[in-house]
DNA sequence: CTGTATCCCGCCTGATACTG
DNA sequence: CAGTATCAGGCGGGATACAG
Protein backbone atom coordinates (compact mmCIF):
# COMPACT_ATOMS: atom_id res chain seq x y z
CA UNK A 1 0.00 0.00 0.00
CA UNK A 2 2.73 2.47 1.01
CA UNK A 3 0.20 4.82 2.87
CA UNK A 4 1.15 7.98 4.44
CA UNK A 5 1.50 6.36 7.54
CA UNK A 6 4.27 4.41 6.03
CA UNK A 7 6.10 7.12 4.52
CA UNK A 8 5.65 8.91 8.14
CA UNK A 9 7.31 5.89 10.03
CA UNK A 10 9.95 5.43 7.72
CA UNK A 11 10.52 9.36 7.75
CA UNK A 12 10.56 9.77 12.01
CA UNK A 13 11.87 7.35 14.12
CA UNK A 14 10.49 10.03 16.68
CA UNK A 15 7.19 8.73 16.36
CA UNK A 16 7.58 6.30 19.07
CA UNK A 17 8.30 8.94 21.12
CA UNK A 18 5.74 11.28 20.24
CA UNK A 19 3.06 8.54 20.21
CA UNK A 20 4.04 8.22 24.26
CA UNK A 21 3.26 12.59 24.67
CA UNK A 22 0.67 12.41 21.84
CA UNK A 23 -2.27 11.37 23.77
CA UNK A 24 -3.39 14.09 26.80
CA UNK A 25 -2.81 12.09 29.73
CA UNK A 26 0.22 10.18 29.48
CA UNK A 27 2.70 13.00 30.55
CA UNK A 28 0.27 13.88 33.31
CA UNK A 29 0.77 10.81 34.35
CA UNK A 30 4.14 10.29 34.20
CA UNK A 31 4.27 13.45 35.42
CA UNK A 32 2.63 12.37 39.16
CA UNK A 33 4.81 9.21 39.15
CA UNK A 34 7.74 11.24 38.79
CA UNK A 35 7.20 12.64 42.23
CA UNK A 36 7.01 9.06 43.92
CA UNK A 37 4.84 5.98 42.71
CA UNK A 38 1.36 6.02 43.09
CA UNK A 39 -1.79 3.66 43.38
CA UNK A 40 -4.42 3.56 40.84
CA UNK A 41 -7.05 5.67 43.09
CA UNK A 42 -4.12 8.05 43.72
CA UNK A 43 -3.57 8.67 40.04
CA UNK A 44 -7.15 9.03 39.64
CA UNK A 45 -7.68 10.97 41.70
CA UNK A 46 -4.44 13.09 40.97
CA UNK A 47 -4.75 13.07 37.72
CA UNK A 48 -8.39 14.81 37.72
CA UNK A 49 -10.92 14.20 35.07
CA UNK A 50 -9.41 10.91 33.92
CA UNK A 51 -11.79 7.83 33.59
CA UNK A 52 -10.78 4.50 34.75
CA UNK A 53 -10.78 3.30 31.57
CA UNK A 54 -7.96 5.66 30.02
CA UNK A 55 -5.87 5.57 33.24
CA UNK A 56 -5.80 1.98 32.50
CA UNK A 57 -5.08 2.42 28.52
CA UNK A 58 -2.21 4.86 29.73
CA UNK A 59 -1.09 2.79 32.46
CA UNK A 60 -0.84 -0.17 30.14
CA UNK A 61 1.14 1.49 27.51
CA UNK A 62 3.26 2.51 29.44
CA UNK A 63 4.19 -0.78 31.29
CA UNK A 64 4.41 -2.20 28.01
CA UNK A 65 6.64 -0.06 26.81
CA UNK A 66 8.92 -0.46 29.94
CA UNK A 67 8.53 3.31 31.55
CA UNK A 68 6.85 2.41 34.54
CA UNK A 69 6.49 -1.17 36.72
CA UNK A 70 3.08 -2.50 37.75
CA UNK A 71 3.12 -3.91 41.10
CA UNK A 72 0.49 -5.95 42.47
CA UNK A 73 -0.03 -6.44 46.79
CA UNK A 74 -2.34 -9.44 47.33
CA UNK A 75 -3.98 -7.68 50.48
CA UNK A 76 -7.24 -7.81 51.19
CA UNK A 77 -8.60 -5.23 49.10
CA UNK A 78 -5.85 -5.69 46.07
CA UNK A 79 -3.58 -2.31 45.58
CA UNK A 80 -1.37 -1.89 42.95
CA UNK A 81 1.25 0.40 42.77
CA UNK A 82 3.05 2.06 39.66
CA UNK A 83 6.25 3.49 39.78
CA UNK A 84 8.49 4.84 37.40
CA UNK A 85 11.64 2.67 35.87
CA UNK A 86 14.75 4.04 34.95
CA UNK A 87 14.06 4.53 31.70
CA UNK A 88 10.43 6.18 32.31
CA UNK A 89 12.37 8.65 34.64
CA UNK A 90 14.71 9.24 32.17
CA UNK A 91 12.17 10.64 29.86
CA UNK A 92 10.47 12.52 32.52
CA UNK A 93 13.18 15.16 32.16
CA UNK A 94 12.09 15.78 29.02
CA UNK A 95 8.68 15.85 29.98
CA UNK A 96 9.01 18.23 32.64
CA UNK A 97 11.76 20.21 30.81
CA UNK A 98 8.68 20.86 28.16
CA UNK A 99 6.39 21.46 31.00
CA UNK A 100 8.65 24.19 32.08
CA UNK A 101 9.17 25.84 28.20
CA UNK A 102 5.37 26.25 28.13
CA UNK A 103 4.79 28.17 32.05
CA UNK A 104 7.71 30.28 30.43
CA UNK A 105 5.89 31.03 27.12
CA UNK A 106 2.89 30.68 27.92
CA UNK A 107 1.62 34.13 28.00
CA UNK A 108 3.64 34.77 24.68
CA UNK A 109 1.84 32.18 22.90
CA UNK A 110 -1.10 33.47 24.21
CA UNK A 111 -0.73 37.09 23.37
CA UNK A 112 0.87 35.40 19.95
CA UNK A 113 -2.89 33.95 19.77
CA UNK A 114 -5.24 36.77 20.33
CA UNK A 115 -3.16 38.75 18.12
CA UNK A 116 -3.34 36.28 15.57
CA UNK A 117 -7.07 36.44 16.34
CA UNK A 118 -7.76 39.74 15.97
CA UNK A 119 -6.22 40.14 12.81
CA UNK A 120 -8.42 37.39 11.76
CA UNK A 121 -11.51 38.71 12.94
CA UNK A 122 -10.39 42.10 11.80
CA UNK A 123 -10.13 41.37 7.84
CA UNK A 124 -12.84 38.66 7.44
CA UNK A 125 -13.03 37.14 3.79
CA UNK A 126 -16.57 37.88 2.73
CA UNK A 127 -18.74 34.90 3.01
CA UNK B 1 -21.08 21.15 32.76
CA UNK B 2 -17.57 20.83 34.44
CA UNK B 3 -16.59 18.42 31.79
CA UNK B 4 -13.44 15.90 32.23
CA UNK B 5 -11.60 18.83 29.72
CA UNK B 6 -12.37 21.57 31.84
CA UNK B 7 -11.01 19.45 35.11
CA UNK B 8 -7.84 18.22 32.92
CA UNK B 9 -7.21 22.14 31.88
CA UNK B 10 -7.47 23.10 35.28
CA UNK B 11 -5.10 20.65 35.90
CA UNK B 12 -2.51 21.35 33.59
CA UNK B 13 -1.11 24.09 31.79
CA UNK B 14 1.28 21.79 29.99
CA UNK B 15 -1.95 21.05 28.28
CA UNK B 16 -1.22 23.63 25.46
CA UNK B 17 2.36 22.65 24.75
CA UNK B 18 1.26 18.47 24.51
CA UNK B 19 -0.95 19.50 21.86
CA UNK B 20 1.21 21.15 20.19
CA UNK B 21 3.21 18.15 19.98
CA UNK B 22 0.49 15.47 20.33
CA UNK B 23 -0.57 15.54 16.30
CA UNK B 24 1.41 13.64 14.38
CA UNK B 25 3.15 16.48 12.22
CA UNK B 26 3.80 19.42 13.90
CA UNK B 27 7.22 18.26 15.61
CA UNK B 28 7.86 16.83 11.85
CA UNK B 29 7.35 20.24 10.16
CA UNK B 30 9.27 22.31 13.14
CA UNK B 31 12.20 19.62 12.65
CA UNK B 32 12.21 20.62 9.23
CA UNK B 33 12.03 24.65 9.85
CA UNK B 34 14.86 24.05 12.67
CA UNK B 35 17.13 23.74 9.67
CA UNK B 36 16.18 26.39 7.20
CA UNK B 37 13.28 28.21 6.44
CA UNK B 38 11.17 26.22 4.04
CA UNK B 39 8.84 26.92 1.24
CA UNK B 40 4.96 24.78 1.35
CA UNK B 41 6.19 23.00 -1.66
CA UNK B 42 9.40 21.60 0.02
CA UNK B 43 7.80 20.81 3.06
CA UNK B 44 5.22 19.12 1.23
CA UNK B 45 7.98 16.81 0.11
CA UNK B 46 10.33 16.61 3.07
CA UNK B 47 7.83 15.71 5.46
CA UNK B 48 7.04 12.75 3.30
CA UNK B 49 3.27 11.42 3.49
CA UNK B 50 1.34 14.85 4.77
CA UNK B 51 -1.31 15.75 2.70
CA UNK B 52 -1.45 19.42 1.48
CA UNK B 53 -4.62 20.10 3.77
CA UNK B 54 -3.12 18.52 7.20
CA UNK B 55 0.03 20.90 6.40
CA UNK B 56 -1.76 23.72 6.22
CA UNK B 57 -3.67 23.35 9.33
CA UNK B 58 -0.30 22.58 10.80
CA UNK B 59 1.24 25.61 9.67
CA UNK B 60 -1.85 27.63 10.57
CA UNK B 61 -1.85 26.97 14.23
CA UNK B 62 1.70 26.65 14.64
CA UNK B 63 1.22 30.80 13.43
CA UNK B 64 -0.86 31.47 15.30
CA UNK B 65 0.52 30.24 18.25
CA UNK B 66 4.19 32.50 16.72
CA UNK B 67 5.95 29.62 16.71
CA UNK B 68 6.35 30.11 12.43
CA UNK B 69 6.24 33.26 10.41
CA UNK B 70 4.62 32.61 7.13
CA UNK B 71 5.60 35.51 4.53
CA UNK B 72 4.33 35.34 0.99
CA UNK B 73 6.48 36.94 -1.85
CA UNK B 74 3.87 38.49 -4.35
CA UNK B 75 6.11 36.96 -7.20
CA UNK B 76 4.25 35.44 -10.38
CA UNK B 77 3.88 31.65 -9.52
CA UNK B 78 3.31 32.56 -5.59
CA UNK B 79 5.91 31.91 -3.28
CA UNK B 80 5.21 31.35 0.62
CA UNK B 81 8.13 30.80 3.11
CA UNK B 82 7.82 29.20 6.50
CA UNK B 83 10.35 30.19 9.22
CA UNK B 84 11.17 29.43 12.71
CA UNK B 85 10.62 32.35 15.36
CA UNK B 86 12.37 32.70 18.57
CA UNK B 87 10.09 31.00 20.02
CA UNK B 88 9.55 28.42 17.56
CA UNK B 89 13.20 27.62 17.93
CA UNK B 90 13.34 27.34 21.60
CA UNK B 91 10.50 24.74 21.63
CA UNK B 92 12.27 23.15 18.44
CA UNK B 93 15.30 22.12 21.20
CA UNK B 94 12.95 20.71 23.25
CA UNK B 95 11.80 18.97 20.52
CA UNK B 96 14.98 17.25 19.59
CA UNK B 97 15.98 16.14 23.02
CA UNK B 98 13.09 14.18 22.81
CA UNK B 99 13.77 12.92 19.58
CA UNK B 100 17.23 11.90 20.69
CA UNK B 101 16.12 9.86 23.57
CA UNK B 102 14.20 8.35 21.62
CA UNK B 103 17.00 7.63 19.79
CA UNK B 104 19.30 6.47 22.29
CA UNK B 105 16.63 4.24 24.13
CA UNK B 106 14.35 2.76 21.39
CA UNK B 107 16.32 -0.36 21.30
CA UNK B 108 15.13 -0.55 24.97
CA UNK B 109 11.26 0.28 24.06
CA UNK B 110 11.57 -2.10 21.86
CA UNK B 111 12.95 -5.05 23.45
CA UNK B 112 10.51 -4.09 26.39
CA UNK B 113 7.47 -4.40 24.02
CA UNK B 114 8.36 -7.47 22.46
CA UNK B 115 8.89 -9.12 26.64
CA UNK B 116 5.63 -7.43 27.39
CA UNK B 117 3.98 -9.05 24.47
CA UNK B 118 5.54 -12.52 25.11
CA UNK B 119 4.45 -12.62 28.68
CA UNK B 120 1.05 -11.34 27.50
CA UNK B 121 1.12 -14.36 24.23
CA UNK B 122 2.45 -16.84 27.09
CA UNK B 123 -0.27 -16.39 29.16
CA UNK B 124 -3.48 -15.00 27.71
CA UNK B 125 -6.54 -15.03 29.87
CA UNK B 126 -9.12 -18.05 28.57
CA UNK B 127 -11.85 -16.52 26.58
C1' DC C 1 -9.87 -0.96 45.58
C1' DT C 2 -8.77 -1.99 40.91
C1' DG C 3 -10.09 -2.53 37.20
C1' DT C 4 -13.40 -4.31 32.82
C1' DA C 5 -17.39 -4.01 29.39
C1' DT C 6 -20.20 -1.35 26.31
C1' DC C 7 -21.63 2.01 23.64
C1' DC C 8 -21.05 6.61 21.80
C1' DC C 9 -19.02 10.57 19.91
C1' DG C 10 -15.98 13.99 18.19
C1' DC C 11 -11.69 15.10 16.22
C1' DC C 12 -7.88 14.35 13.66
C1' DT C 13 -6.44 12.51 9.61
C1' DG C 14 -6.70 11.15 4.88
C1' DA C 15 -7.93 10.85 -0.24
C1' DT C 16 -9.43 13.20 -4.03
C1' DA C 17 -10.56 16.96 -6.62
C1' DC C 18 -10.60 21.70 -7.62
C1' DT C 19 -9.09 26.96 -7.73
C1' DG C 20 -6.39 31.57 -7.88
C1' DC D 1 2.91 26.98 -6.69
C1' DA D 2 -0.03 27.28 -2.83
C1' DG D 3 -3.53 26.26 -1.15
C1' DT D 4 -9.14 25.13 -0.37
C1' DA D 5 -13.47 22.02 -0.60
C1' DT D 6 -15.65 18.06 0.41
C1' DC D 7 -16.49 13.68 2.14
C1' DA D 8 -15.22 9.64 4.75
C1' DG D 9 -12.97 6.80 8.14
C1' DG D 10 -10.44 5.45 12.23
C1' DC D 11 -8.85 5.94 16.62
C1' DG D 12 -8.67 7.78 20.90
C1' DG D 13 -11.36 9.51 24.43
C1' DG D 14 -15.57 9.74 27.34
C1' DA D 15 -19.77 8.21 30.22
C1' DT D 16 -21.88 4.77 32.56
C1' DA D 17 -22.42 0.48 34.52
C1' DC D 18 -20.63 -3.66 36.24
C1' DA D 19 -17.14 -7.25 38.34
C1' DG D 20 -13.39 -9.67 41.13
Amino acid sequence: MDTAWDVYLRACPCRDVLDLVANKWTALVIGRLAVRPHRFGELRREVAGITPKVLTQNLRSLERDGLITRKVYPTTPPSVEYALTPLGASISTHLIALNNWTSANFDEIRQARQAYDAAQEAAPQPV
